[in-house]
DNA sequence: GTCTATAGTCCGATAGAC
DNA sequence: GTCTATCGGACTATAGAC
């Protein structure tokens, strides 16, 4: 994260970052399939958490509130990460980290998709709540980066706030 | 495209495709700024279409209904694409090429709601609808790749059924 | 067109934990 | 004996510098 912050991710090398962990390149590449991996690690944790929590939500009456209340979860998740905001400045700031961290949201999509099928909720209702829910996150997400609440308390909030204003473009 | 339907898409070396193309390597990355670009020149192509139509519809009331009638766009480029179904198999058995097709969805999404904003929708609802509409164009387009409408005039009904479905989860 | 750096893979070898 | 973490070196393809 220093490393990354300091002169950019393209500028840093594998080779530093290895060194400055006091291992080989080649050590590097056993903990991480590739040098972006790095900063993506912990999106299986979020996922299996937001997913654990549509599973367990008492009603699906409303599909995408329920997705909406799974996605709080990600209040949790952040109060254990570290600088969450610097290490958005340094996806923000390298296209191939965006790329990144657009499938993870993808694959999040997916697992939040097949928990709501397997709630009962039929196609294409299940992946349309779920891709809207990602919609919301994404939105939720960056006004969250905007402000300065550390451990997260608002960001339930903000997705309300969001999925409020889905439901007014979308149905008036 | 026939080297990557063959091979897949990693096996596939640019030195090959620029010798099958009567070109050296380096002028292959004269063309295109890396690999995957490929198969994604005619996205901005895309995008302008749909920006366009969003600056043209005659009322921005429902902001997502004005989304869902600049997709319908999509339908026009398609007939001009040379094998849409073959490309979508190749991308969709090489993540990274998933990972560069989401970044030009994501690009898409920006740029719709930006059309929005200039016609008077404020945030988050612009950002929202914009990308509620990518999240329907996504369901709509993998349900037109999985059927064998050739021109593309199936489309517009797939995007309207996704919309139903969309408002059905948001708004019960 | 040439030249070079970096990411990432493949092979094999070593050493400690249990 | 097995499993896992470390390391070394050679190798290829992408991509950028010039």
């Amino acid at each position: 994260m220093d490393l990354f912050a300091d002169r950019g991710f393209d500028e840093a090398t594998t080779a530093e970052i290895a060194a400055r962990a006091g291992l080989t390149e080649r050590t590097f590449f056993r903990h991480f399939a590739d040098k972006r991996e790095v900063l993506f690690g912990q999106a299986q944790q979020l996922q299996d958490l937001m997913m654990g929590r549509v599973a367990a939500d008492p009603e699906v009456g409303q599909p995408l509130e329920t997705v909406c209340r799974a996605l709080h979860g990600f209040g949790e998740v952040v109060a254990g990460r570290r600088k969450p905001r610097l290490r958005q400045q340094v996806i923000d700031r390298s296209p191939e980290l965006q790329e990144r961290e657009l499938i993870k949201l993808a694959t999040l999509s997916e697992g939040l998709a097949d928990a709501l099928r397997a709630r009962g909720v039929s196609d294409p209702g299940a992946a349309l709540a779920a891709e809207a829910g990602i919609a919301i996150f994404k939105v939720a997400f960056s006004r969250w980066v905007a402000e300065d609440d550390q451990d997260g308390h608002e960001f339930p909030q903000l997705v309300q706030q969001s999925l409020d204003a889905l439901r007014q473009v979308a149905c008036g």
